[in-house]
DNA sequence: CATATTTCGAAACAGTTGTTTCAAAACTGC
DNA sequence: GCAGTTTTGAAACAACTGTTTCGAAATATG
């Protein structure tokens, strides 16, 4: 509702009594320090008493210090809506009846939060250089087990639409070893996966390794065992209300990276896009309505 | 002399005993929670005792939590790369240099539009009703080709791990008809599927249709192929900036549909989960670092 | 000037903070 | 197996947090 509590600051700034004027007017001139002091130490650097801060609050209608905070943090992260805030929300309405909506709800902003992160501009930089790795590699591998299936699959599917040297090395039809055989300096192993880890793609990515074979890690932390030594590190946020991560914001990325490498290739990709949907229209895959 | 806390952070990542790797790699994931929360808060957060975070900071040589806060608050404020402001900058070169940064900015909003529209209180409330069908059902059969298989896979994992009625149509191995055999009214069919449409999922539908078996249609529009005569329709936007439909909302919601039914289940759901994390267990499919 | 309002800050409060301590638990190497 | 080491979390600690209370001070009103 109040979005800019700066403004409400602003404009009832002459309404307010002299000491509150002085805080209001050091608030408005430090805003960081209201992301990250306390109110107290806020109250001591603007050479007021902490009840007047209190006071200001309640002045431009706001309930409490924490809410104020929150404000301004959010502020400072740039982030379409702070995540205590909306913990903090959803919380409110605890009770029973309208239990499974605000779940979706807050399943709903997670995902945003999730999925924001992952293109955050240090991301998108390390997405990019993502893309020219592969373009330059002879046989692109892709690994992904468990709950992260769906994502390689996903990043398989549309890359094979316009690319014939994709692998993906699902452990299927055989074992690991037989896919990934051959596997070299030249090739790139796509990796995701999230806690926790499957053993399957971690020899993946470490007989990659050892084979000199760069690896694009799509998986949860920086320190996560998919990402040591590899080329290339996308960490992505897989926060999520059910006992199950969130491959959401992942699956976006193998979308983004699909996206980014057509916008990137020549004609030839497109028109391999084209023989494709051709190809499966011959096959009568598609239904006409 | 030590500048970046950080590097220290993921170089001595080895080094660190377990639980501290567990804290040291919270802060690696969420840096901005060092700047603007307490301690005992992070340390909540990481699931992890205060004396945990103190400890850290001693092997990694910073003398108190205060300095390393400082360390991260101040990253905060050197680094207003905000979401906003990197937008406008990209907008503003518009051309040659930062294409791609462009290209992935504006498929982000895409895919947050997207995921936004798709749990709308409409969205929300057929969510629940799906949720009812599913509940009641006798067997839950899962279908999705091509670009909607991954969702697909996605349910299905997912909903083994606490149910042992769903099926996975994938027609892999044999044929459709043979998975499908003995479907009814008893049972729930779950398609997903967008534009183009494809035969073999539209074929399922209608089968299950013609066998009074209820559907639950995860699809682009109202009026897809999939969703005639659909028990329950969840339209969700594929919109996305590349020649391949984005799938990241069908997933989304996929997910949360587990969530929700877990969320509804008795004990016995958790109890179920409990088990198959332990059954992975002991097959030694995860990895342990 | 007296009185009614408003403004103010010290003090008290319950809760939380960062840190240290210590005994139990989990790993060592032999 | 066991002694020796490391790792761990609960408890205790003083310091600090945000907020409320209340009487004094300042201001306005007649």
């Amino acid at each position: 509702m109040q979005s800019d509590l700066r403004e409400k600051l602003i404009s009832d700034y002459g309404k307010l009594s002299p000491q509150m004027q002085k805080a209001a007017r050091y608030i408005l001139d430090h805003p960081s320090d209201v992301a990250l002091r306390s109110m107290r130490a806020l109250a001591r650097a603007a050479d007021v008493p902490p009840s007047t801060i209190t006071r200001l609050m309640s002045a431009i209608g706001v309930e409490t210090w924490q809410e104020f905070r929150d404000h301004y943090q959010s502020r400072l992260l740039d982030q379409p809506a702070s995540y205590a805030q909306r913990a903090r929300e959803t919380q409110r309405t605890d009770q029973d009846v309208n239990r499974d909506e605000h779940l979706l709800e807050s399943i709903c902003r997670t995902e945003i939060d999730n999925i924001s992160a992952a293109y955050s501009p240090e991301r998108v930089a390390r997405m990019i250089d993502a893309c020219a790795a592969i373009e330059d590699a002879r046989h692109v591998f892709i690994v992904g087990k468990g709950a992260a299936y769906p994502a390689a699959v996903q990043f398989a599917y549309a890359y094979r639409l316009f690319r014939d040297n994709g692998v993906l090395v699902d452990g299927h039809s055989g074992t690991f070893g037989d896919q990934l055989r051959g596997i070299g300096r030249r090739d790139v192993l796509i990796a995701v996966g999230a806690k926790p880890y499957i053993r399957d793609t971690v020899r993946a990515v470490e007989f990659a390794s050892n084979q000199h074979c760069p690896v694009i890690a799509v998986t949860d932390s920086d320190v996560s065992p998919i990402a040591v030594n590899a080329r290339c590190k996308l960490v992505v946020r897989d926060t999520s209300q059910s006992f199950f991560q969130s491959f959401t914001a992942a699956l976006s990325i193998m979308q983004a990276l699909v996206a980014l490498l057509v916008a990137r290739g020549d004609q030839k990709a497109l028109q391999r896009i084209a023989a494709a949907e051709e190809q499966l229209a011959v096959f009568d895959t598609y239904f006409e309505d």
